[in-house]
DNA sequence: ATGCAAATGCGACTTATTCTCATTAAGACT
DNA sequence: AGTCTTAATGAGAATAAGTCGCATTTGCAT
């Protein structure tokens, strides 16, 4: 009966429990091709479970971020948004006029990051580029 | 007695009133070297004029940002930060460990951002690009 | 099956920011 | 200088996103 996911087993793994809550959340990521905010996977989670709560919600996604298993997102103003991790790495491009995401990965701008920290004398730990823009006629 | 200074023009060319609390806090922007938030710029305020009110701070910033005189930066988490936009465009690396802000440019990543946005059929408004990193050994 | 610590639910709290509304004061016009 | 109009302010209430405290539940090692 051992039918654990590849989260699931990344949560195991990190010495957490493997609760109820945890599997709801963890299968709504996997299910997800957005990148939803905490109040979205709140509402996705009530559908399968309505006991969950907000709160809940919340301390998963730092569990999740934590053990890596979930990527967050700060775009323009609004709340942190979520999307799973096991995934190559790419920036974002939000259309101002819908609200959509758009993905892309550039690993020259990814190098010249690199180059232009080391060039100051850090080491980058993170970085986050978006790129906010409107369709083109 | 027109001692008007370059964000004062702009806010008079804007339409709008140039009251005291908006020369103070022009004054305080036009001071500070750094990238301070609304209750930073409201303490250093209240050294000028202690009846000026936080509300107005956040105000006055909003205003600010829409007549083009001040930036607007949302770092990893933290409140919002100020700088004014009379310089050349730059992006930020943030210190993970001190907090500490270093501003860099580079010609080539924003000309690959263009392209990227281009090659996806859009045109870039705004972006960002922030690097998190500690200081290299 | 039992026990214990980890995780949850719920509401209170915090932080950052915006809103409401009565009052003040820029700037235009005598 | 005095008056008027209305934008802007101050003070505090309200909101939004997220965190915390604590009593209760539950995963899971034994
Ligand atoms: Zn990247
Ligand atoms: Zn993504
Ligand atoms: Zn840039
Ligand atoms: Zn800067």
């Amino acid at each position: 009966m051992n039918e654990l996911s590849r989260y699931e087993r990344q949560i195991k793994q990190a010495g957490l429990r493997l609760t109820a809550p945890r599997r709801i959340i963890l299968r709504i990521l996997e299910q997800s091709g957005d990148h939803p905010d905490a109040a979205e996977i709140f509402q996705r989670a009530a559908k399968m479970d309505a006991r969950i709560s907000l709160a809940t919600i919340y301390r998963t996604m730092k569990v999740l971020e934590e053990t890596g298993a979930v990527e967050r997102h700060a775009f323009q103003g609004g709340p942190a948004r979520f999307e799973q991790a096991d995934r190559e790495h790419h920036d974002h491009l939000i259309d101002i006029e819908t609200g959509a995401v758009v993905e892309f990965t550039s690993p020259r701008i990814e190098e010249l990051q690199r180059a232009i920290a080391e060039e100051l004398g850090y080491e980058i730990v993170d970085h986050r580029l978006e790129l906010y823009g409107r369709k083109m006629t």
